[in-house]
DNA sequence: ACGTGTGAAAATATTCACAGCT
DNA sequence: AGCTGTGAATATTTTCACACGT
């Protein structure tokens, strides 16, 4: 048990590495790039303690991996790091941008502005992570018209005219699944290549386009799945107890986190 | 590109097999598990077009997966399927839901009922899927007492009694990040073995308590990395009518989905 | 015929362990 | 002395392809 339920993911199904465009290092493996958003979280939250160099097991331990996974990883990206030293924080953070292509903030257009979407909307880490909403779309009458930090709640209808506007490649679809699939199709008619997807259903797109999806309900059912095969259901505490201080010594170790 | 982004996950790190209590299947792979939650969808959604049997090769376009792998995963939980013929909807979604522990509606504990928090808890798929909100938890005075659907928002300082009376083992931390750990702790002491956490921050727990975490600036940097090395990114449209099409047919021939 | 179940092959991912730089 | 970068070993996951039951 234990361990951060590292969310691993293939996009490319079908994927036959299309060779690079231009001289950059290639083919890095998709658990890896799952990952470097970890690291790119931990070093952030390092470079806000003032921190200025950083060594593979503190970070490691600071994105909840273990050392030769993260070295290996970095490894990928070529070398940032210095022997018998560590990592240079604010350099590698760069780095690691870069290669998510997070250069400049990215424009993304959040489509339904419900619960879940308002949620979404006002989520602090999106903009603090390289993402800006550039436009919110819903149907609701009461909605369309409100604004948000700027952004204009804009009719569906208004849709691909909005998302060409704004040069948006990037959509979190967060409506009922019943309309999620047509959400999509409107999306990559306009020209979006990745999409979010918080609608429990399976989105069918052209071979171009990447689907992410999160499935809350998903998730736990894997937790149940774990924890109905925990035999010790009812033995607990003061052992509890024990291995909590456990765990904050390791926390303690790395200085971890916001 | 194209597909799904099969969200994996190994839940246990340190893992050594615990040798199970009774007389059970063992041993389901973690990208099974994490599938199985998929195929279950997609078998209500059958069933609630009337299916009564489905080929692994519907099931798996319907839950976005090649047939071959679904195989695979169900040969896990043992032959349920008849050749020649297929699997009976009902029959095979009752032993996934008895596989993921699904049995009764489990109760969890959504900590934090910000935007965030109230947007989870709106969400219907949750009790539609096996789970019931039995608690929720805030600090903020003008929440506490507040209802949703019969459950009183409770203060933190009540937690631990809350968790307890009501025999919760699965927690949703849908708090700020600064105090996930602190949330997260108290959980643990009070007898929680399972978490998802929405905060982006890495828990440190004991070795007996899982934690699978939902990073919504990490799945869009994913995203981000892959949209960004698709050179073809000016050249559009005409082209993506023809392969939303092509989409189209893959739909109909499955008959998926809400 | 049809479609499941599964060994065997291939591809990915993780971990080990240590050479080599600072 | 300390810590990175990496080949080699291991483990896991995916895919292939076909024997087998209905």
């Amino acid at each position: 048990m234990t361990a951060q339920g590292d969310q691993l993911s293939q996009v490319g199904e079908g994927a036959n590495r299309p060779s690079l465009p231009s001289g950059e290092q290639r083919d890095i493996p998709e658990a890896t790039v799952a990952r470097l958003a970890l690291y790119l979280r931990a070093l952030t939250s390092l470079a806000e303690r003032g921190t200025a160099t950083v060594s593979s097991d503190s970070l490691a331990t600071a994105a909840g991996v273990n050392s030769a996974k993260l070295r290996k990883d970095l490894s990928h990206l070529g070398s940032y790091g210095v022997r018998g030293v560590g990592y240079d924080v604010s350099l590698l953070s760069q780095h690691i941008q870069r290669t998510l292509g997070l250069d400049e903030n990215r424009a993304v257009a959040l489509i339904g502005f419900g619960h879940l979407g308002q949620a979404l909307a006002g989520y602090a880490g999106f903009a603090s992570r390289g993402f800006r909403i550039a436009a919110i779309i819903d149907t609701d009458p009461e909605l369309i018209g409100s604004r948000l930090r700027g952004v204009t709640v804009e009719h569906a209808d208004r849709l691909a005219e909005v998302v060409r506007r704004a040069q948006i490649s990037i959509a979190v679809i967060a409506v009922p699944a019943a309309v999620a699939q047509e959400v999509c199709d409107r999306l990559v008619a306009a020209g979006v290549t990745s999409i979010l997807n918080f609608a429990p259903t399976v989105l069918g797109v052209p071979e171009h386009v990447d689907v992410r999806k999160v499935d809350l309900a998903a998730e736990l059912q894997i937790l149940s799945f774990h924890d109905s095969r925990k035999s010790h259901k009812t033995l607990s505490n003061n052992f509890v107890g024990a291995t909590v201080d456990q765990r904050m010594s390791v926390v303690a170790k790395s200085g971890v986190i916001s």
